[in-house]
RNA sequence: GCGCUUGUAGCUCAAUUGGAUAGAGCAACGGACUUCGGAUCCGUAGGCUGAGGGUUCGAAUCCUUCCAGGCGCGCCA
């Protein structure tokens, strides 16, 4: 609706900016939503920006805006044809638009201008967004080809929480952008070639040959909780016994030069590995696969070319035997300089060489114009490090700038804060180890299992059990979700699974209420395609919630902060909420107010099932 | 020491990136239906936005000085 708004207003602006001899730039399209509905629907704060600059007062202006606004005003215009062909509706203004968009237009100091959209501009909108939903949410201008790189997690450990954030937010992030029309290519940067995985297999090797010479199974036998007991009792030795940690090390050369042997048998601990994140994965509805898998081993034949040609620049230096770029921003007051290692000192190469061989590789090979790291706020200043050296040395510039409209590639760091516990520490167990992602979701889901049991125990067992799988995830995650990611947050079962406020269930729960509408009234939500009526307040309101949807995702598209979408599938909720309790459905007072209502509840049900699939959260039909 | 980040109602969080009287949910109090799921809705109360100063039509938001927490600062990732 913003959007559509916009468009309509924008050749409009400009002519009164040629009135005023002031230059029109974006910015001046200052459209709002007013803090009190009552207020107006929309807001034009245009007249603010342009008060100096045409060197009136603002409130003239915004009269002058008011003027030109009137043959869009309803008070100006008698008739409403509701039966106008939409299509007249799209692209640029024209002066003569087939139905008001306005009913009320409002001049308040110092210079707002509030608009009040009329209802049948509202219905125009809806009826649009019923014929085609799809398309609401596609984004303007050129697709990006955007890498996002999320979930990264280690190979020798089990998923513990560390995991959690970085896995839903990046999720969300990829299901958004598609869902605008992006090219996303999703990259699990795995931990997988350090020397944690030469110290398991260290010790694992001698154990698989056991196993193999038994004939047994691998898989059955080597699950990633094994093999990460393994891992923690290798560190152990290492940290007390230097010949050991020494003979780690021999392996790590050996394996990263090339050992057949030790590359088979990496190549088998992976998979076992992999076998467990996939089975968290499948439980997240997370939708990575082994074809997104690129770890660090995957960079291995480029890191040496990845040096050389940061070498070539110039810029690299050696300091205390390491290879190091220095760069002027990142300096401390006394002018210390901080340095990014690209190789260590004793030739081997650290994080920072394989996230300059990715950029390269995601850059030149992949095409990428957005890259997109998830991962927790302790990283900022590497990334921050990684993507300046980039840009200094010209990776980030894009010798096909023209066809796809884009100077530079954009680097993004997506931050976020830790998970804490009760005690507003890191969550760890009550032995101080990390809480195992498999036994959180699993204490959730029981949770959830019991709250269903409570509320609608007829239900058959294995429908309980689908539900709560649903409602035990969803809130785990939606919590997780619904905050600003930047802020750490404490994890707290009762509140996520809380019934009212914020909160998965009962995102889900208003979507289960339509769902039973439907069923109780035997009717197909496919059936219904009548124009909604918005008379009753809450109508309008929740109509006008609406058509706010495509704004939502694609304030996630641009800032990359799933809570904006979580707030507004809320305060849909919220909506609906109040218009289900004024405004009877199934016994509504005419055929016709009945048909309008059901079209507000498919609308609804779709738009909130759309979110929240964007979320990556399960809507049941009953719960 | 330097840097990043956070500080908003008793609690958990918002605030469309500089807009109007700072909004929700818990918790508290008070209301509502012989209609579709009360897992609901409506209302009341609750605030010097950590503190001071500055910038302008206008500041929780920007600049500055403090205070308090979290995190990070050369060869782990």
């Amino acid at each position: 609706m913003r959007n559509h708004l916009s468009h309509l207003l924008k050749p409009i602006i400009e002519a009164i900016c040629g009135e005023l001899g002031v230059s029109f730039v974006p910015g001046m399209l200052d459209l709002q939503r007013p803090p009190d509905p009552n207020l107006g629907d929309f807001a034009l704060n245009t007249a603010m920006r342009l008060a100096k600059p045409a060197k009136k007062s603002p409130l003239v202006v915004a009269n002058l805006i008011a003027e030109k606004l009137a043959p869009l005003n309803e008070s100006t215009r008698k008739t409403c044809k509701t039966d106008a062909p939409l299509s007249h509706l799209d692209g640029f203004a024209v002066p003569d638009i087939p139905t008001p968009v306005f009913k009320k237009i409002e001049v308040v100091a110092p210079g707002f201008v509030n608009l009040f959209v009329s209802e049948c501009e509202i219905e125009n909108q809806l009826v649009k967004t019923l014929s085609d939903p799809v398309a609401a949410l596609c984004r303007e201008g050129r697709p990006d080809t955007v890498v996002v790189d999320y979930s990264s997690v280690n190979i020798a450990k089990q998923m513990h929480v560390g995991h959690l954030r970085t896995t839903i937010i990046g999720d969300v992030i990829v299901r958004v952008l598609e869902a605008r029309g992006d090219k996303v290519i999703r990259q699990n940067h795995l931990g997988d070639w350090g020397l944690p995985i030469a110290m398991v297999l260290m010790h694992a090797q001698p154990i698989m040959r056991e196993l193999e010479a038994s004939g047994k199974d691998l898989v059955k036998e080597l699950p990633l909780e094994r093999l990460e007991e393994i891992y923690r009792e290798a560190t152990r030795i290492c940290a007390a016994d230097s010949a050991a940690a020494a003979e780690a090390h021999r392996i790590l050369v050996e394996l990263q030069n090339g050992n057949a042997g030790l590359l088979a048998d990496w190549r088998t601990i992976t998979r076992l590995a992999m076998v467990e994140v996939y089975r968290i994965y499948n439980m997240l509805d997370v939708t990575l696969t082994p074809e997104h898998e690129r770890g660090e081993s995957f960079y291995r034949d480029m890191l040496a070319d990845t040096v050389s040609a940061i070498d070539k620049t110039g810029k690299l230096v050696t300091s205390d035997g390491a290879g190091c770029v220095f760069l002027e921003q990142f300096r401390t007051k006394e002018g210390n300089p901080l340095p990014v290692i690209i190789q260590k000192a004793d030739g081997g190469y650290n994080y920072a060489t394989f996230d300059m061989a990715a950029i390269r590789f995601r850059i030149e090979t992949l095409r990428a114009n957005r890259l997109i790291y998830v991962t927790d706020a302790r990283q900022a200043l590497h990334f921050a490090q990684v993507f300046a050296l980039a840009d200094s040395i010209g990776w980030t510039r894009r010798d096909d700038a023209v066809s796809i409209n884009c100077e530079k590639v954009s680097l993004e760091h997506v931050p976020f804060g830790s998970v804490l516990g009760e005690d507003n520490k890191p969550l760890k167990t009550r032995t101080g180890e990390n809480v195992k992602l498999s036994e959180l979701l699993q204490e959730s889901i029981d949770r959830a299992f019991a709250v269903v049991n409570e509320k609608n125990g007829a239900l058959p067992e294995d429908q309980k059990r689908a539900i709560a799988h649903d409602v035990g995830i969803g809130a785990i995650k939606y919590a997780d979700l619904s905050q600003n990611r930047n802020n750490d947050y404490v994890f707290s079962f009762d509140r996520m699974l809380a019934l009212n406020g914020n909160t998965a269930p009962y995102l889900q729960y208003a979507h289960a209420r339509i769902c039973s509408i439907f069923r109780k009234g035997g009717i197909s939500e496919e059936s219904i395609n009548a124009r909604p009526m918005l008379v009753h307040p809450a109508e309008r309101a929740l109509g006008l919630k609406l058509l706010q949807f495509p704004e939502s995702v694609t304030m996630v598209a641009v800032e990359l902060r799933p809570h904006i979408l979580c707030n507004y599938l809320y305060e849909l909720s919220a909506a609906f909420s109040s218009f289900y309790d004024g405004c009877p459905v199934l016994v509504a007072t005419s055929e016709d107010e009945k048909q309008s209502r059901l079209a507000l509840c498919r609308l609804t049900r779709d738009t909130l099932a759309r979110g929240l699939d964007l979320l990556g959260i399960r809507t049941p039909r009953e719960m």
